[in-house]
RNA sequence: GCGAGAGUGGCGGAACGGCAGACGCAGUCGACUCAAAAUCGACCGCCGCAAGGCGUGGGGGUUCGAAUCCCCCCUCUCGCACCA
């Protein structure tokens, strides 16, 4: 065949996405390449790579299209690599924004969600994603949601659950509890209210209950972000100290005493307070007696954690006239305060305050005239001499002023004092934790019911199995403010299980998170009639590589590590840990822009000039560039993904938002690098037009050097390709790729020699394959065209290999140095010897005029890599 | 304050201790066009006419050789933050 080379022709074939991308769904569809089977069917190696799940808030976004093009690039290569993969997808369909449309629009929460699935559903099938659909869930449909209240069930048979009464956060405009992981900064995550303290009762996963276990397990999860695992660690907050009680002096409303936690007892003989936190019972029996001490109390509830937040700095303290006696100090006793920066959520919720070595005790001593007195001294100072000014001493040191301790250094002392409260029986060394049990009620409509009768006789009644699901009724009403659950006329009133007699239903339901805390596990059998099938899950699980934003470090990923070991506990499955590797993507930015009116545009708003000034695009005033900052619907500085894709395509989408940059920074979008992307397919359809469907056998005799450049070209790119997809170097794949189809390119150019099209045929058909994963659609194209009777689709066919032999190139190109700088470079074959490499290095004109006049000394030789010359003088 | 990460052309970014800036975007010039778009070709770190010099946040060090390893410092981003 000859070569007809179609440069730059006006009516060069074009390559329609338009018609190529449907129909290339339509086939993967038609041969289930995406599906597997719950349990395997074959031997190949299992493979779980999965996204986190949308939640349906009306159409997807360009987050949702980084995401879910990151996971399928995976499952297309590790399915190219021989693994079975499962690589499913459903809707995190439970929520507060649906319940906020049906009271703003008068839209049921249920019609809202299934209503945006099915818009959301079509969108990322127009990304054609190798997802295995028959999968798909939505965590409102009472087939997943029932088997979350036998989870649930399960999980309070063996203790994992319990009822008990509790400070929580209370939202006052979502009209909610929070836990603590949503409070961010004093204030509601979704509202954005300041968050108050209420007393309520309230249903708590025992998170706590492995907290050692979950923090000693980050320690082993090596394909986590460290970033990540810190965080968690920081989350579960261990801490060691001891745990002691000091005598009042006098009794009050039947307490004796008030217990403290510490992790510096070694310091206790420079105690000169204690605190109590305002929440604390013995600062509510010294309330009861004194208003004023009740008035405080009060004005620290009142500014909340949220305001206390503002006014961090400022320490606020009341002295209740109680005292308590010192453990080891007979006739000393000390002053009981109540101060606003003791919590009661951590420890015991009472401190004893050494100003001397805490800074907060420092400030809180300096504020209201109290003792510093140090205990610990300073290596090197002089103990006649020391003293503490308006910084507390919290170095190492040696202790003194501190009876039995003294001399001792400060672990020592902390032994010392440990063993001493415990022959007394005062105290112990305690292990502390900073995680809390997760509190997972919430006064919602939209959420799993939580499967709970109350009977007035039986106490709380868990509803029976056979009675499962407890399913939402339809038929509520969101004309005001509160519960419609707890509103509707009939649904909670039912017979108490356990005696028959009138009951109430529980009317809270679950906290989101509780749905996102196990779908992972469900996906595996996602139809049976439990929750999981223990075969299903053996087989798939963990998830070998999940990935989504940073923004879910602690909630969701710390609840589902929870989750999973409660199913273990409970028998429904045998792992540990859900997710074996994580991957946590940036986000997808853009510039913002605003009209002189101060109005936010969307960038199909405003028009560039080419001096890159911007102005509007129907009216030409002039448009201020802002920062470019994550997509967000408030500065209007987002690109409906949908709109991308009816323009350019699934694939030109895909391609610019992995070659942009490195998947865990965040990208820019912009509308030049879609273009180029664009640009892209078209030009590598052209390559492969230009071969025009002939398939040409190998030369007789030795192929030509543009062919075996190009072999060689083709087969370091495989190995290229494939190391970046390993590393989720993805950019650097992309960059890789155009490299090959540049060389494709220029090997176009060359003359008809032997073996050229040969060689190209294997460069474009390995170039369909290396391009598939990223843009599946253009390589099925591309590998259609190549083979028009082909029998597989590219998604059906195994990577290429790169064959060892045609790794290196025929020549290397040497560096040459003198004295580490550049002075040269030659070209060897590679391998070669040194005493060949060596002269012809000292005979490039350039070296040798660098080593005129010079006394070589040494002469480094790294074969394939660089010469060096060391030179004396 | 504590912790984690990052500083490389106009921009995004490449680079097992071995030719810094691959690849893309933007830009410049040229070809093809009546013209434009598209396409194709060439150029594209800084200073310099050139020879050459200088260059990976700054300063030291190790090495024949450092963006890369070690020490000190600076800046930025993110997370946590009264956790006793």
């Amino acid at each position: 065949m000859t070569d007809t080379v179609s440069t730059g022709a006006a009516d060069a074939p074009r390559y329609d996405f338009r018609t190529a991308e449907p129909k290339w769904q339509a086939a993967w569809d038609a041969r289930g390449c995406f599906q597997v089977n719950d349990v395997p069917t074959d031997n190949r190696p299992k493979y779980y790579v999965m996204e986190m799940f949308p939640y349906p808030s009306g159409k997807i976004h360009m987050g949702h299209v980084r995401n879910y093009t990151l996971g399928d690039v995976i499952a297309r290569y590790k399915r190219a690599r021989g693994c079975s993969v499962l690589h499913p997808m459903g809707w995190d369909a439970f929520g507060l924004p649906a319940e906020n449309a049906a009271r703003e629009r008068n839209i049921h929460p249920a019609k809202w969600t299934w209503d945006n699935i099915a818009t959301m559903r079509d969108e990322l099938k127009r990304m054609g994603l190798s997802l295995d659909w028959s999968r798909e869930f939505a965590t409102c449909d009472p087939a997943y949601y029932g088997h979350q209240q036998k989870l649930f069930l399960d999980f309070l048979r063996v203790g994992l659950v319990e009822r008990k009464e509790s400070w929580v956060n209370w939202d006052p405009v979502d009209g909610t509890v929070l836990a603590n992981e949503q409070v961010i900064d004093g204030r509601g995550w979704r509202s954005g209210a300041p968050v108050e303290k209420k007393r309520l009762s309230q249903w708590f996963f025992s998170i706590t209950k492995y907290a050692e276990d979950l923090l000693a397990a980050l320690g082993s999860m090596d394909r986590w972000p460290e970033r990540v695992r810190v965080m968690q660690e920081n989350w579960i907050g261990r801490s060691e100290g001891a745990r002691l009680h000091f005598e009042l002096t006098q009794p009050i409303a039947g307490i004796d005493r008030g217990e403290v936690y510490t992790t510096r007892p070694d310091t206790l003989f420079g105690m000169s307070f204690l605190a109590l936190a305002p929440e604390h019972p013995l600062a509510a029996a010294a309330a009861a007696r004194d208003p004023a001490a009740a008035a405080f109390i009060a004005e620290c509830r009142r500014l909340g954690t949220s305001e206390a937040t503002i006014e961090a700095a400022e320490k606020r303290g009341f002295d209740t006239g109680l005292r308590v006696r010192h453990p080891f100090l007979k006739d000393a006793t000390f002053p009981v305060w109540i101060a606003n920066f003791v919590l009661m959520e951590y420890g015991t919720g009472a401190i004893f305050g050494c100003p001397a070595h805490d800074q907060r005790d420092l400030d809180f001593a300096r504020k209201y005239g109290l003792d510093v007195k140090p205990v610990v001294l300073p290596p090197n100072a002089d103990p006649a001499n020391f003293s503490v000014g308006n910084e507390a001493y919290v170095g190492p040191g040696t202790i003194y002023n501190s009876d039995f301790m003294d001399g001792l250094d400060v672990d020592a002392a902390k032994r010392a004092v440990i063993a001493e409260l415990e022959r007394l029986g005062i105290g112990e060394g305690v292990v502390n934790w900073r995680l809390r049990d997760w509190g997972a009620s919430r006064q919602r409509y939209w959420g799993c019911p939580i499967p709970v009768i109350h009977c007035a006789a039986c106490g709380v009644v868990p509803v029976p199995d056979d009675q499962l699901p407890v399913v939402l009724p339809d038929d509520v009403t969101f004309d005001r403010p509160g519960n419609p659950l707890d509103h509707h006329p009939t649904w909670k009133h039912v017979a108490c299980p356990a005696c028959g007699a009138p009951a109430v239903r529980e009317t809270d339901t679950f906290d989101t998170f509780v749905d996102s805390s196990w779908y992972f596990a469900r996906y595996c059998s996602p139809h049976a009639d439990v929750p999981v099938v223990r075969e299903a899950v053996e087989h798939w699980m963990p998830v070998d590589q999940y990935i989504g934003g940073i923004e879910h470090a602690i909630l969701h990923l710390l609840y589902s590590r929870f989750f999973t070991r409660a199913m273990k506990a409970t028998g429904h499955l045998d792992v540990e840990e859900p997710f074996a590797g994580l991957f946590t993507q940036g986000m997808v930015t853009h510039e913002s822009y605003r009209a002189a009116d101060g109005r936010w545009l969307y960038p199909e708003e405003v028009d560039r000039l080419p001096d890159g000034a911007a102005i509007e695009r129907n009216g030409s005033s002039p448009v201020t560039i802002g920062r470019v900052e994550a997509m967000s619907k408030s500065r209007r500085n987002t690109v409906d993904p949908g709109a991308i894709i009816a323009r350019y395509g699934a694939d030109t989408a895909r391609w610019f938002i992995l070659s942009d940059n490195p998947p865990e920074r965040d990208m820019e979008w912009t509308e030049a690098g879609v273009a180029g992307a664009y640009r892209f397919t078209q030009r590598v359809f052209r390559l492969v037009e230009s071969l025009a469907g002939g398939s040409a056998a190998a030369p007789i005799g030795e192929p030509g050097p543009a062919a075996r450049n190009l072999r060689r070209a083709t087969h370091r790119t495989i190995a290229a390709v494939t190391e970046a997809l390993e590393t989720f170097a993805f950019n650097v794949a992309v960059a890789r790729l155009y490299e090959f189809a540049n060389a494709i390119g220029e090997a176009e150019r060359a003359s008809d020699e032997p073996g050229l099209d040969w060689a190209r045929q294997e460069a474009l058909e390995t170039l369909s394959r290396l391009i598939a994963p990223m843009m599946p659609h253009l390589g099925e194209e591309l590998h259609a065209r190549l083979h028009p009777s082909a029998a597989q689709l590219v998604a059906e066919l195994a990577w290429p290999e790169a064959d060892p032999a045609l790794l290196t190139a025929e020549t290397v190109t040497i560096a040459v140095q003198v004295m580490g700088k550049l002075r040269g470079t030659i070209a060897v074959p590679p391998g070669a010897p040194r005493d060949a490499v060596l002269p012809a290095a000292k005979a490039d004109p350039n070296v040798a005029r660098a080593l005129e006049g010079k006394r070589v000394v040494k002469e480094i030789y790294v074969p394939d890599r660089i010469v060096n010359f060391v030179v004396a003088g």
